[in-house]
DNA sequence: TATGAAATTGTCAACCT
DNA sequence: AGGTTGACAATTTCATA
């Protein structure tokens, strides 16, 4: 359960470069690359590497409008089952369970004002909610490494 | 500037699997190995593909609370310079500047919430704001590839 | 965990269209 | 310009100690 530091340090450099070889790696984190081969093997089988992803450039990819919405239910007698209500709608990047006025807050990825106008009718009607959308101007940063 | 479909469908199998190998790559979306590295190398030249991490589990590494924390500035006439004051803090994963009430939304990740209460502390101090923080009681997903 | 060897993959040239 | 082939270097992977 808990982490040893070299898998804290193996875990430092692939949150910081998901496709640094196991050659490198070794190299880092004072290992020999068939230990390191293994500990990374064993971290993804215990989910405590549950991935890796390319990070894309939001304008680049003609998608330049980010924004946060937060999803008040209509109805507090409704069965609880939002995420799945929505998981179809691939503008969702995100969703999250919050303690606050909202249940939860979705981060969403669109191409324009309009896209963003449709995908929030989309989820009104999907899961019976009400929203409040707050747009995103720009990211200063994004995706910092967690400090492991 | 524009993004070929074949480009589209390389950056689309690298969001979703970021160690992918170039001769799965190549496979997936039908080229030879070295045109599909040519085009992953000019992807990354041109700042379409910003970098590759890996993905872990909050839990797992002993950060089990992510929050939302929105920022708004005490000083009306101070410098916007909110980001950088604040970029030293490595709980925080993301700044974004966001149309609202607010000024910037945090997402951050903590070990606690003894550990939150220091970091909100923190924050002020750096930045001269008020908080106003949404805690994250669970995360039904997140990281979901962009519809490239 | 390390070593070493085999299979696979990354990289780059030269050439083709 | 962007594609392919082919050759070599580097890496991944696994058996073994």
């Amino acid at each position: 359960m808990s982490l040893e530091p070299i898998d804290r340090a193996i875990l430092k450099e692939l949150a910081a470069d998901g496709r640094c070889s196991f050659t490198d790696l070794a190299e880092r984190v004072g290992l020999s690359v068939s230990a390191v081969h293994q500990r990374v093997k064993r971290l993804e089988q215990r989910g405590v590497l549950k991935g890796y992803a390319a990070r894309l450039d939001g304008e680049e990819i003609g998608l330049p409008l980010t924004a946060f919405i937060s999803l008040f239910p209509i109805d507090p007698a409704a069965p609880d089952d939002y995420p799945k209500r929505l998981e179809h709608l691939q503008q969702i990047e995100a969703c999250y369970s919050v303690a606050g006025d909202a249940s939860y807050v979705l981060r969403v990825r669109v191409a324009s004002p309009s896209a963003l106008e449709d995908l929030l009718r989309q989820i009104r009607e999907a899961a019976n909610v009400s929203t409040r959308t707050t747009v995103v101007l720009s990211t200063p940063y994004e995706d910092r490494p967690p400090a492991v």
